[in-house]
DNA sequence: GGACACTGTTGACTATCCGTCAATAGCTAT
DNA sequence: ATAGCTATTGACGGATAGTCAACAGTGTCC
């Protein structure tokens, strides 16, 4: 009986282990960055709501930005998880269902999205490093889907298809924020702007992916 | 003799009034966006180079974000000024011109120009608010390419060019840090792009500015 | 040319939040 | 039980945003 009353207000002043207490601390901050930005991340707060000290935090990360760090790349590394590529598709379809997943995954956690991209941008420098890495593997990601078809894409096209990703970030929060587009139309716009960057930027690469 | 050994340390001590105070605090605050990023904006530093108090800055400024803001509507205003489009040009003529401008400007102020698209992002919401209004002013004049030559953008081409201006801005800030292309290179890049992006999201605009 | 009013300017104070560290308290094995 | 290990914390120091009553140039009026 006295058991159960502990347990009821769900695992009060439990001593964790030290991974499952970082799981916890980084899983509340994912959850706070749907909410607010990264930089109105109060350790305070956050303390508080997980139940614990501040300077449990600072044990567990060194620092604010360490923690944020942490929270970043958790948030980072579960939307390029739900975003992979899938293998078994042609280069075509593959950025097809990509782009589709990727619009599913922000339209789902908008909030977030909004936070991943937008937030670390004035923030510590580790932190940028972090969405920049991600930012490059997802750049790859499309590189990748030329190079599988024989066109090395040059210079002048990287840079487009970097560019090509800010575009698609910015639309992708736009459509966040007004909800003028079907997924659909989203997916077929983003799609085309990058068949039309290739087209204008390198010809040849973009033939072999797109057809024209 | 005593009054020129007074002036001899420039301007020690002199009582402005508000106008040239608040001109020489923000002036001093744009140049310090060259070398840092806008959250690194410290006001007791800022204050000892200005040679007044901290609290001065609060008497004119309210507080640091109200000062910043100031600061970030300034640069933003020179920079908006400095590639304002010639209206004696025809639309492509002047898109090519004002692009020209642009990427002067960001090879002259890379650092100002970094701090003001990247900066702000997780500031407070007021600044955040400057930045875009001068975004949109931005999408707003190469919407009024097409109009003028009576295309009306569609939605989608509207996002199209706001996205486009995000790739603009990535762009830019790449080739500010690479110097892998040339003035030239860098302005025909981004004229195709804006090209194949409105050939394949609007091509009836497109032929209109672009001939196709 | 001296006193007065106006206002630009400041020093001293408070509040908030990041970060540190020695001390405490819960878990486990014997 | 108890002893040792370690997860956890309360109390402290430091930096910086913001406030406010008092101070000090500057012009004006007689």
């Amino acid at each position: 009986m006295a058991a159960s009353v502990d347990e009821t207000p769900a695992v009060r002043r439990a001593r964790l282990s030290p991974d499952e207490r970082r799981a916890q601390l980084i899983a509340l901050g994912v959850a706070a960055l749907a909410e607010h930005p990264l930089g109105d991340l109060n350790i305070e707060a956050l303390a508080a709501e997980a139940g614990v000290s501040r300077a449990l935090l600072f044990h567990y990360f060194g620092s604010r930005q360490g923690y944020q760090r942490e929270v970043v790349k958790t948030a980072g590394d579960s939307m390029l998880q739900a975003t992979e590529p899938d293998p078994d598709l042609a280069p075509l379809p593959r950025l097809t269902d990509t782009l589709r997943r990727t619009v599913g995954f922000v339209r789902a956690h908008a909030g977030t999205f909004s936070s991943l991209v937008r937030g670390p941008a004035s923030g510590d420098a580790e932190i940028r490093e972090v969405v920049e890495q991600a930012r490059l593997l997802q750049t790859e990601r499309v590189v990748a889907l030329f190079q599988e078809l024989g066109a090395e894409p040059s210079l002048r096209l990287r840079i487009g298809l970097r560019g090509w990703l800010a575009f698609t970030e910015q639309a992708l929060v736009d459509a966040a924020i007004g909800e003028q587009l079907t997924d659909d139309e989203l997916v077929d716009l983003l799609q085309d702007a990058l068949h039309g960057i290739a087209e204008r930027l390198e010809p040849a690469a973009s033939r072999v992916l797109f057809g024209t």
